[in-house]
RNA sequence: GGGGCGGUGGCGAAAUGGCAGACGCAGCGGACUUAAAAUCCGCUGGGGUGAUCCCCGUGUGGGUUCGAGUCCCACCCGCCCUACCA
C-alpha cells in the first residue's frame, strides 16, 4: 500500500526541520543573513502556560500566523516568527498554593506540555528565540525598563519623556517653577515658586512628583480575598475581581503608579497611524476618554476655599443651581457645618462601606447629603448649596461638579429627588419641545418650558441656543451652544475664574501587586523615606527563595495588605549600601509587565548587555514595528495600551526606533462548541451525544444543547492531540482555517473534518499511484483549460493569503484538485505550483510531494508560483441577460466585444426578444464581460 | 442608558452594487464490490410544472438604483464592549 500516511510524513518532516534548523532566523550581521530581502515580523500574542493544556480553539491564531510566515518566506521575506510564554501570574501561584509546589516548577512543567502541543502542529517558530517572562535573564530587563520609567519625567513642553536629570537642571536654571500641588508651571505663574526658594525636601518631592513611576497614596481596589490590590482594569463592572470573582473595596494605599496619563494624547492620536481593527481602536479611544471643556472655580461662601469643577458644558454655567462633591472629596470635612455634621458623616461612612456592586445596584436612586455650606456661582453671583453624593466620583475630573439640573440627566434626577431649583439656560429645538410637552401633558411653547421646566419629563441635554445667561460682563443669550462655550470660556479665563481644560478618563496605572509570583521591584527603601533604585549593574533582583509564598487573603475588608515578600529571608529583604540600611520593596509588578515589551526581546533574546541590540531592533521593527500581530480581542485595551505606553517611553528615551510597536493588528475569532446537559442539568460528554431528527440524546436520554466556550467543565473539549492522531496535523491546520473567516467566531464540528481530510487524500492520489507508489507526474504541458484553471487558482490563492482569507484560498485549491481527478497523469507544470501553494497550509504533505518531485531542498524557501495575467482572460465570455432586472438568458460573445456589439448580439437573441415581447426598449445597461440589463417601457 | 459587530439552504460558509448559495459537511440516487468501508459520478434553497419554463427567496418594513445580501432610514433578534466620566 502506498496510501497517504500522514503519521509517517508528519513525523519525518518535523524531524527534518528540527535537525536542519530550517526555521532558525539569522539576524543582520550573522552568516546566512540576506540583507537584500525585505523583512516581516509575524507575531502571536504569547500565551500564559496554563495547566489545563491547549484545546482546539487556542491554536487558531498560531496556525494563521504560521501560514503567513511560511507564505512570506516563499515570497522572499526574511521572516521573524517567534514564540514564548507569559508565565508570571496568579493562576500559577494559586495552583502552587493548592498543591504545595513552587510556582516555578508548575510553570516549567506547563510550558513543557505546551511546547509539546505546539510542536505537534508543525509551526515554523524559531524556537531558539523562545523566552519566558519568569526567566531572571528576561525580567532583569523588565526591571531595567522600570528603572527607566523611574528616572524619567514627561516634559509637557516637548510632549515627550526625558531623563529626570534634565528636569533638575531646568528647574535649577529657572525654566520651571513649582506650584503648590507639585505641578510644573511657567515662571510667570502666580502659583509657582522658584527652585531656589524650595528646601531639599520640597525639591525632592517636586522631582519625585514628575517621575513616570511614582509612589502615591491612592484609593485602590483592595481585594482582601486575594490579598492584593487590583488595577481598575482587573475589576469587573460588578465590582468584583476578574479572577475569582471576589468582592473588591476602595481604600487608600501607598502604591507604585505609572504615569500613563501623560501619554493620553499621544496614545489617542497615534491610533490613526496603525492598521488595527476599527473596534479595537474605538475601545482604546473610549478607554482614554478625551473630553474637552473647562475648569471653573467656585468660591465657597464665607471662606477662602475654592472648589474647582470640570465641565464639558461651561455654556450652562448660569444654570448651575447647586454643587456636588464626591463623598471622598478632601474639602468635605472643612465645609460641613456643625448642624449637618452627623448626616454628612453618616452618608460618607455608608458610601465607603458599600462595595462597587452595591453602589451599582442603587445607581438609579439618587442619594446625597447637604453639607450646610454654599458656593457662589461665578457667572450669576447666586449663592448655591453644596451637597455630597456618590454619583460624583473622586476618580474623575476634580471630584466635584457644578450641577445643572436643567440640562443634565443625573443632576435633573438629583434635583427632583431633593427639591433643588431647576432653571433653563439653553433653548431646545421646537421638535423636542413639542414632543416633551406632549409627554408631559403641557401646553407647550418656549414660554411654558422656561417657566415650568421642572414639570417636563426629562432635561434637554443637546445643543441649542443660550437663554437666561447674562451678567454685566458676558452674555450667552442667543448664542448657539458651541459659540456659547467659546464665549464663556474666554470670559472665565479673562476674569481668572476658570480656564479651558481637556480631561481624560484614563487613570494612571496602578503597578503594585501583593504577590509572590511576579517581578520584584528594583527599589530600596531607606530609613528616612529615601527611595533608592537598584543599580542597573546589580540587576536582576531575583525572587527570594521561600517555602511559604502564599498571599494572605482575608474576609475582613479592613485587613492590611501583607505582601508575601514580607516573610522573605532577612538576607534578601535587608541591604546595606555605604553603611545605610535599606529594605527592599515588598510588592511585585503586575503580570502585564512582562508582556509589555516581549516583542522586543524576541529580536535579540540572548543579549546580556542590552534589552535589544539597536541595529537588530532597527532592522526587525523597521517601518511600522511588528508587521502582523494576531491575538484575541480580549486584549483590546489592557495589554495593547500598556505595551504602547512602554514602547513610547522607550522611543522617547531612544531605545527603540518606532513610535508604535504593532503596525498591524488582527483579532482572530473564537472556536466555540456545543455542550449538552441532561435532565438534571449536568453536562454529559459531548462526543457521546447522538442527533436524531433534530433532537439530541445521550445514552438514550434526551439532552439539551448549549453553545459556548470549549472546556473541561462543559465536557466538550477537543484537543489538538485527538485530531492530529486521527487525521494528522495538516488536516487539522486546514480544517481550522477552512471553518470560516479568521476573525469570525465559529462552532467546532469534528464531523466536518473529513472534508479537508478527503481533499488532502485526493491531492496525494493526484501525485502518487496508490497501487505502486509511483509518481503520477508527467513532463507534459497541461491542457489549455487546465492551465487557465491553474493560473486562476494561483491568482486567487495569492490574493487570499495576502488578505488572510484562508478559507477561500483552500476552497480554490480544492476546486483545482477536483479538476485533476479525471486526469490519467498529472502534468508537472500543474503539480509543482499546486505543491507550492499547499506548502504554507499543509506543509508536511507539501514537503513530501516536493521531495518526490525530485527536489533536494525543503519547500520552505522555494519561490511562490507566479501567474500569467494573460491566462486569466477568457476568449469568450458568457454574458447574463436581464430584462427589467430579471435573468432571462445568457449569450456567449467574444471577449473583445464592445458595449454596442454586445447590445446588438443580445437584442438579436430570439429568447430575449420573446421576453421583451414587443415593448419599447427604453434603455440598455451593458456591464462589459458580465451582464446586460434591458429596460423596457 | 451609550457604543460596536453580526443575522444568507438542514449545518459551516461564498458572493469589487451585476447569474445568491462557490467550497465543504450532512442527505438522496448511481458506479465499483459477494458485501461493507474507501473511492468515483450525479442531484441537493422553497413552491409550481411532463420536458421546458415560471413564481418566491439573504431577520422585518421602507428608500436610493436599470439592478441591492451588499448602499441609506426605521425596527426586531443575537453577541461583545462600556456604564452616574460631569
Amino acid at each position: 500500500m502506498h496510501a497517504y500516511d500522514f503519521r509517517v510524513i508528519e513525523r519525518k518532516w518535523q524531524a527534518y526541520w528540527a535537525d536542519r534548523q530550517t526555521f532558525r532566523t539569522p539576524d543582520p550581521g550573522e552568516p546566512g543573513f540576506d540583507a537584500g530581502r525585505p523583512k516581516s515580523y509575524v507575531l502571536d500574542m504569547f500565551p500564559y502556560p496554563s495547566g489545563k493544556g491547549l484545546h482546539i480553539g487556542h491554536p487558531l491564531g498560531y496556525i494563521a500566523t504560521d501560514i503567513v510566515a511560511r507564505y512570506r518566506r516563499m515570497r522572499g521575506f526574511n521572516v521573524l516568527h517567534p514564540m514564548g510564554f507569559d508565565a508570571f501570574g496568579l493562576p500559577a501561584e494559586q495552583f502552587a498554593v493548592e498543591h504545595n509546589v513552587h510556582p516555578r516548577i508548575t510553570t516549567e512543567r506547563n510550558i513543557e506540555t505546551m511546547v509539546g502541543q505546539l510542536k505537534l502542529l508543525g509551526l515554523s517558530y524559531d524556537w531558539d528565540r523562545a523566552i519566558q517572562t519568569t526567566d531572571p535573564a528576561y525580567y532583569r530587563w523588565t526591571q531595567w525598563i522600570f528603572l527607566q520609567l523611574y528616572a524619567s519625567w514627561f516634559d509637557p513642553a516637548a510632549g515627550r519623556a526625558r531623563p529626570v536629570d534634565d528636569l533638575t537642571a531646568e528647574l535649577a536654571a529657572g525654566r520651571w517653577h513649582v506650584a503648590a500641588g507639585g505641578a510644573l508651571v511657567l515662571p510667570g505663574d502666580p502659583e509657582g515658586r522658584p527652585w531656589a526658594d524650595l528646601d531639599p525636601a520640597a525639591r525632592r518631592a517636586a522631582v519625585d512628583g514628575q517621575r513616570l513611576a511614582y509612589l502615591a497614596e491612592v484609593p485602590v481596589n483592595w481585594c482582601p480575598a486575594l490579598g492584593t490590590v487590583l488595577a481598575n482594569e482587573e475589576v469587573t463592572s460588578e465590582g468584583r475581581s476578574e479572577r475569582g470573582n471576589f468582592p473588591v473595596y476602595r481604600r487608600p494605599l501607598r502604591q507604585w503608579m505609572l504615569r500613563i496619563t501623560a501619554y493620553a494624547e499621544r496614545l489617542l492620536a497615534d491610533l490613526d497611524d496603525v492598521d488595527w481593527p476599527e473596534p479595537v481602536k474605538l475601545m482604546q479611544r473610549n478607554w482614554i476618554g478625551r473630553s474637552t471643556g473647562a475648569h471653573v472655580d467656585f468660591p465657597v461662601d464665607g471662606t477662602d476655599a475654592v472648589i474647582t469643577v470640570f465641565t464639558t458644558r461651561p455654556d450652562t454655567l448660569f444654570g448651575a443651581t447647586y454643587m456636588v462633591l464626591s463623598p471622598e472629596h478632601p474639602l468635605v470635612d472643612r465645609l460641613t457645618t456643625p448642624d449637618r455634621r452627623a448626616e454628612v458623616d453618616a452618608y460618607r461612612a455608608a458610601a465607603a462601606g458599600r462595595t462597587e456592586i452595591e453602589r451599582q445596584a442603587e445607581a438609579k436612586v439618587k442619594t446625597g447629603a447637604f453639607t450646610g455650606a454654599h458656593a457662589v456661582n461665578p457667572a450669576s453671583g447666586e449663592r448655591i448649596p453644596i451637597w455630597i453624593a456618590d454619583y460624583v466620583l473622586m476618580g474623575y475630573g476634580t471630584g466635584a461638579i457644578m450641577a445643572v439640573p436643567g440640562h443634565d440627566g443625573r443632576d435633573f434626577d438629583f434635583a427632583r429627588a431633593f427639591g433643588l431649583p431647576i432653571v433653563a439656560v439653553v433653548r431646545p429645538d421646537d421638535a423636542w419641545l413639542a414632543e416633551q410637552a406632549a409627554v408631559a401633558g403641557r401646553p407647550g411653547g418656549l414660554g411654558d418650558y422656561l417657566a415650568h421646566i421642572a414639570e417636563y419629563p426629562e432635561p434637554f441635554t443637546g445643543a441649542g441656543v443660550g437663554v437666561n445667561s447674562a451678567n454685566a460682563e458676558v452674555s450667552l443669550d442667543g448664542l448657539a451652544t458651541a459659540d456659547a462655550k467659546r464665549a464663556i470660556t474666554a470670559w472665565l479665563a479673562a476674569s481668572g475664574r476658570g480656564r479651558a481644560h481637556v480631561q481624560y478618563k484614563l487613570r494612571d496605572w496602578l503597578f503594585s501587586r501583593q504577590r509572590y509570583w511576579g517581578e520584584p521591584f528594583p527599589i530600596l527603601h531607606g530609613p528616612d523615606g529615601e527611595i533608592r533604585p537598584v543599580d542597573a549593574a546589580d540587576l536582576p533582583v531575583t525572587l527570594p527563595d521561600m517555602d511559604d509564598f502564599q498571599p494572605e487573603g482575608s474576609d475582613d475588608p479592613d485587613a492590611p495588605p501583607r505582601p508575601p515578600f514580607g516573610r522573605a529571608p532577612e538576607a534578601w529583604r535587608r541591604v546595606t549600601i555605604d553603611g545605610r540600611a535599606y529594605e527592599r520593596e515588598l510588592n511585585t509588578m503586575p503580570n502585564w509587565a512582562g508582556s509589555c515589551w516581549y516583542y522586543l526581546r524576541f529580536i535579540d533574546p540572548h543579549n546580556a548587555d542590552a534589552l535589544v541590540d539597536p541595529a537588530r531592533e532597527r532592522y526587525w521593527m523597521a517601518g511600522h514595528g511588528v508587521d502582523l500581530y494576531v491575538g484575541g480581542v480580549e486584549h483590546a485595551v489592557l495589554h495593547l495600551l500598556y505595551a504602547r505606553f512602554w514602547h513610547k517611553v522607550l522611543y522617547d528615551l531612544g531605545h527603540v526606533s518606532t513610535p508604535e510597536p504593532f503596525g498591524r493588528l488582527f483579532n482572530q475569532g473564537y472556536i466555540q462548541a456545543y455542550a449538552y446537559t441532561d435532565r438534571r442539568g449536568v453536562y454529559v460528554p459531548a462526543d457521546e451525544v447522538e442527533e436524531r431528527d433534530g433532537a439530541f440524546f445521550h445514552a438514550g436520554e434526551p439532552v439539551r444543547r448549549e453553545y459556548g466556550k470549549m472546556g473541561k467543565s462543559l465536557k466538550n473539549m477537543v484537543t489538538p492531540e485527538d485530531i492530529v492522531e486521527r487525521y494528522g496535523c495538516d488536516t487539522l491546520r486546514l480544517y481550522e482555517m477552512y471553518l470560516g473567516p479568521l476573525d469570525a467566531s465559529k462552532p467546532w464540528s469534528t464531523r466536518d473534518i473529513v472534508g479537508v481530510s478527503r481533499f488532502l487524500n485526493r491531492v496525494w492520489r493526484a501525485f502518487v499511484d496508490e497501487a505502486t507508489g509511483d509518481l503520477r507526474v508527467v513532463d507534459a504541458p497541461a491542457g489549455a483549460d487546465l492551465e487557465r484553471a491553474l493560473h486562476r487558482t494561483i491568482a486567487k490563492v495569492t490574493d487570499d493569503l495576502d488578505g488572510l482569507r484562508f478559507n477561500t484560498a483552500i476552497a480554490a485549491l480544492i476546486e483545482l484538485t477536483n479538476a485533476l481527478t479525471a486526469l490519467d497523469a498529472l502534468p508537472r507544470p500543474v503539480a509543482a505550483p499546486l505543491c507550492l501553494m499547499l506548502a504554507p497550509l499543509a506543509p508536511h504533505l507539501a514537503e513530501e510531494l516536493w521531495q518526490r518531485l525530485g527536489h533536494a531542498e525543503s519547500i520552505a524557501y522555494a519561490p511562490w508560483p507566479a501567474y500569467d495575467p494573460a491566462l486569466l482572460v477568457e476568449d469568450a465570455v458568457e454574458v447574463v441577460v436581464q430584462v427589467l432586472g430579471k435573468v432571462r438568458g445568457r449569450v456567449v460573445v467574444p471577449a473583445g466585444f464592445d458595449a454596442a456589439a454586445v447590445e446588438a448580439a443580445v437584442l438579436a437573441d430570439d429568447r430575449i426578444r420573446a421576453h421583451i415581447a414587443g415593448r419599447p426598449v427604453r434603455k440598455v445597461v451593458v456591464v462589459p464581460g458580465k451582464l446586460v440589463n434591458i429596460v423596457t417601457g
